[in-house]
DNA sequence: AAGCGTTACAACCGCTTCATG
DNA sequence: TCATGAAGCGGTTGTAACGCT
């Protein structure tokens, strides 16, 4: 599977963080043809990225219903809950939490729960620990607050999303979802 | 203020499963 | 029934941001 750069025209393939203007190709042609093959959608959009990384992106990311950051109390338990029951199977667990991801709930495991596990702390005193924090809701998390869902509310509502140049504050490698919905400029 | 360690998240990789011809 | 390609899934890695000394 290794690419050498002078196999062919076509044989590059980009690898690594998205920039925005490949987010912006890849929300302007999933709205306008919607989700399909994800090799030949790559291709079709101009995207120098595998069909695996386009769709890895989109449900992950960009797509419009993802809810991010702020895991709350409430689904931390049932995430405890869920994987005391079926494990490793992060899809099926995230499938019982709207919006979340499997990518995300894996790593949300990973790194705060599994490493209190490790640490000693028993997995009945998770569950009462986050049922306290449950019925108190008062929990924080230092995640920023945002959602690609807040600045797009339907995908119905934004059928094309025409090109824009970037703005010079713009940094090529951070950009926030909201930057990229400004970009759309409706 | 700088250096270093830790944390959290995005993305890639490889394997498995499923669909189709 | 078998072969092949696409999608799905879980594990792992890279790195930016953050906090502490």
């Amino acid at each position: 599977m290794d690419k050498t750069p002078c196999d062919s025209q076509d044989a590059e393939v980009r690898k690594g963080p998205w920039t925005m203007e490949e987010d912006l190709i890849l929300i302007n042609y999933i709205a306008n043809h919607g989700e399909g093959v994800w090799n030949s959608l790559a291709k079709a959009a101009g995207l120098k990225r595998t069909g695996k990384s386009c769709r890895l992106r989109w449900l992950n990311y960009l797509r419009p219903d993802v809810k991010r950051g702020n895991i709350t109390p409430e689904e931390q338990l049932l995430i405890m809950e869920l994987h005391a029951k079926w494990g490793n199977r992060w899809s099926k667990i995230a499938k019982h939490l709207p919006g979340r991801t499997d990518n995300e709930i894996k790593n949300f495991w990973r790194t705060r729960i599994q490493k209190h596990i490790k640490q000693g702390e028993t997995f009945s005193a998770q569950c009462s620990e986050a049922n306290e924090q449950a019925s108190s809701s008062q929990m924080s998390y230092k995640i920023e607050n945002y959602s690609p869902s807040s600045y797009l509310p339907s995908m119905q509502d934004h059928q094309t999303f025409p090109m824009a140049p970037l703005p010079a504050e713009v940094n090529e490698n951070y950009w926030s979802m909201e930057d990229l919905w400004l970009l759309n400029g409706d």
